[in-house]
DNA sequence: ATTGAAACCAAGCAAGCGCTAGGTAATTAA
DNA sequence: TTAATTACCTAGCGCTTGCTTGGTTTCAAT
């Protein structure tokens, strides 16, 4: 059987797939690039992961986990909305370029590679992550940061930052609070003293 | 042998590729797929295509194509800065949502598919899509339309747009032309009389 | 009517895929 | 020290994949 549930083992393994999925995609990620990478034989994954899909509905699970505890330890040092607003693009985008940010990644760009059950199951992490948002954006709103529709505000915003992991090289000059002060400039057309 | 090049045929057989490809990503769409959705048999795909990726590269040189006529036509119609500012969301919106988005979806979300070499040949095409998008946004920084950097700028409101193929359904009641403005108004928070 | 090219089919191959079964080693608990 | 549990390996099965080969049909131009 599986289900050894939260070893240590299982998380270093799913952390190394979130890297290769990453890379590679999951579609494109064999089971045994899983193995080489992690120093297993390709059959020993499955003591660990009932199937492949498992692995990823891991890292996704993770990666969204992370967004969360990241936007609210973020936006817990501040209570203004408009450093609350710019916290919370810095967080998100700590999360996709920063340290461990290979899950959160994973969890844009691979969610279609979802079954409808796995889907199910971390829509609400999803939802949740959403809904925080979606607070910091009405908040600014109020605040005559932003104009227009919240929920297309939100929507505007994160696809945004979240397009960021097709072009932020972090290592090319920009800093990640450079580009998220950058990213905040542009959509209030403010600046902050 | 292959390479009829133009043929109406083979436009006929891309198209198809299109919204398979679209609708089940290039890596989970077989030859057997396309073949019967094509009505042809898996390996009679050959005789026009050399491979599979040459199926794809034909469907994202169509929508890249396609992309650039319809900002050069949209934007054509008018020549202050407010207004080829809206003209160009509207218009990069019309190709992701409109009729015929199949190939400019793709060209979004399979450009990691590519080979290298298949990129090189296509980089110009969307170059000069990218180019031309970033004069619009030069002059709507110098008209403060926008403000702060021009090229990430540029990145940050494409992100955006290209974002709404995660979420914008034209046929939930806001159509289209609604959603562009609704973009140009969170964007540049102003109006247009 | 004949020819030649283009469009297609029938059959299947080689490689790679996710995953399984049955065993062995390592670790922990009694 | 023994017994159980967990971690891993060996070997390979059954299936699907992209693609090839060699032949047949279609059709326009002669």
């Amino acid at each position: 059987m599986t289900i050894p549930k939260q070893s240590n083992r299982r998380k270093e393994l799913v952390s190394i797939a979130a890297r290769l999925f990453k890379d590679t995609s999951f579609d494109r990620t064999t089971v045994r690039m899983l193995a080489s990478a992690t120093g297993l034989k390709s059959g020993s994954l499955f003591h660990h992961f009932k199937d492949k899909e498992e692995i990823l509905v891991a890292v996704i699970e993770g990666g969204l986990k992370k967004s969360i505890e990241t936007i609210k330890r973020e936006t817990a040092k501040v209570d203004q909305p408009n450093l609350r607003l710019l916290a919370s693009i810095y967080g998100h985008l700590e999360t996709l370029h920063g340290e461990n940010k290979d899950a959160h990644i994973v969890s844009i760009t691979e969610w279609k590679s979802l079954s409808e059950d796995s889907k199910d199951h971390l829509i609400k992490l999803r939802d949740e992550y959403e809904a925080y948002w979606q607070k910091i954006v009405d908040d600014a709103i109020t605040a005559n940061l932003l104009t227009g529709d919240p929920h297309l505000n939100r929507l505007f915003i994160l696809g945004a930052l979240n397009w960021s992991i097709q072009w932020f090289k972090p290592e090319q000059g920009l800093s990640i609070k450079q580009l998220a002060y950058n990213f905040y400039q542009s959509l209030t057309h403010q600046s902050i003293d």
